[in-house]
DNA sequence: ATTGCTGAAGGG
């Protein structure tokens, strides 16, 4: 609805989000020491709107029909989710075909994801009000994202926790946004991402789950740690973004940033305080990587995992999904010994892997049977 | 599940 209140605390219902078309949640700390960051904005990001767009489509359109285009040019993409990264690694086609074909869930899967959201969302209630500030452009939209940032980051120093932080960054060349559920430090001082995960059924996830998930979290750790080791920079994020650093903010964006004591006029000032902010706040990387399991109706702890970063394996695998994104390979479906994950996918009926020989083929000849 | 030329994540 109309909203010129200044602040407006969302309901506790994942409900809440209906409405949100040219809205942006503001998640509203304490504001006692923010004060110290309005000083030095001397140095404003680089004003240049790059005019390169839209070229890679004439190069090979004769060729055979596929590959006209990249999938990132195809859904007109400028980055990914980290989302989108590991809900490809349970397999690759059917995330192609959920973006491609949006709102192809069964309504139970809806709901499951729904008290998913809700409970996540119950989580972040703990530590933060929502405030609800009205947006017109991709430019607030980034605003908010990083007055958040400018928020947490302090308070994570000084109380030791906060929940859904932003993080962005390259992964193998291309732009790859997300956001960690939680970031505390523990009773040794270590950083450590908290990831939770509630299920359906009181049962621990099977093998592939638990390598998706921790797949996740990697990515969320390479990311955050590349941000705070600053290889993350305004120049490249306006790059990646085509975002305009000197058009002036929303008035409810510039309202905003001054009740939370930043006074920045732009999106590059914002940037810029960012950048030092993420570089200059004495932040760790992320030391432990922790992924808990809860059953959704009783919050029983199912299971909790502990993920092992291994960097190089991170790196190779990212550039084996980015590939596809790019356009230099194919989509894949599954392994034939993960062929059971088609039997629950919503896109098993229109599957060309399944049709056309990937697993499926594999499956109905059972002719290499060891009788031992 | 919906919203979107982009809240990202939500679970299997």
């Amino acid at each position: 609805m109309a909203q010129t209140r200044d602040e407006e605390t969302l309901p506790a219902e994942a409900s809440g989000f209906s409405d949100m078309s040219d809205s942006e949640l503001l998640e509203f700390l304490d504001l006692e020491d923010a004060e110290e960051s309005g000083a030095s904005l001397s140095k404003l990001g680089p004003s240049k709107p790059s005019k390169t767009e839209g070229k890679a489509v004439s190069l090979q359109n004769h060729k055979r029909g596929t590959n006209v285009s990249s999938p990132m040019d195809k859904f007109h993409l400028k980055y990914l989710y980290v989302t989108d990264l590991s809900t490809q690694k349970w397999c690759e086609l059917q995330m192609a075909y959920g973006k491609e074909l949006p709102g192809f869930l069964t309504p139970e899967k809806a709901d499951v994801l729904d008290t998913g959201a809700s409970i996540h969302l119950a989580r972040e209630l703990e530590l933060h009000d929502l405030v609800t500030v009205p947006i017109t452009t991709r430019e607030d939209a980034w605003a908010i994202k990083f007055l958040n940032m400018l928020s947490m980051i302090p308070t994570l120093q000084s109380e030791g926790r906060i929940r859904e932080f932003p993080v962005f960054g390259e992964v193998e060349g291309i732009l790859v946004v997300g956001m960690i559920d939680e970031l505390h430090y523990t009773a040794n001082g270590e950083l450590e991402l908290a990831e939770l995960k509630t299920r359906r059924r009181p049962m621990l996830p099977r093998a592939a789950q638990k390598k998706k998930d921790a797949f996740q979290v990697s990515l969320y750790k390479y990311i955050f740690d590349s941000m705070v080791q600053g290889k993350v920079t305004p120049a490249g994020l306006i790059h990646h973004i085509e975002l305009c650093p000197d058009k002036p903010l929303g008035p409810s964006v510039l309202r905003h940033a001054r009740q939370g004591g930043v006074s920045v006029k732009s999106l590059g000032d914002l940037m810029e305080l960012v950048f030092l902010s993420l570089t200059l706040s004495d932040l760790p990387v992320i030391d432990i990587l922790k992924i808990e399991y809860i059953h959704q109706e009783t919050a029983t702890v199912l299971g909790t995992e502990i993920v092992s970063f291994e960097e190089k394996e991170v790196r190779r695998e990212a550039q084996h999904y980015v590939a596809y994104w790019v356009g230099h390979r194919e989509p894949q479906g599954v392994d034939v010994e993960e062929a059971w994950k088609c039997q629950t996918c919503d896109y098993k009926d229109i599957c060309e892997w399944r049709k056309g020989g990937g697993a499926l083929s594999a499956v109905l000849e059972p002719q290499a049977k060891k009788p031992k």
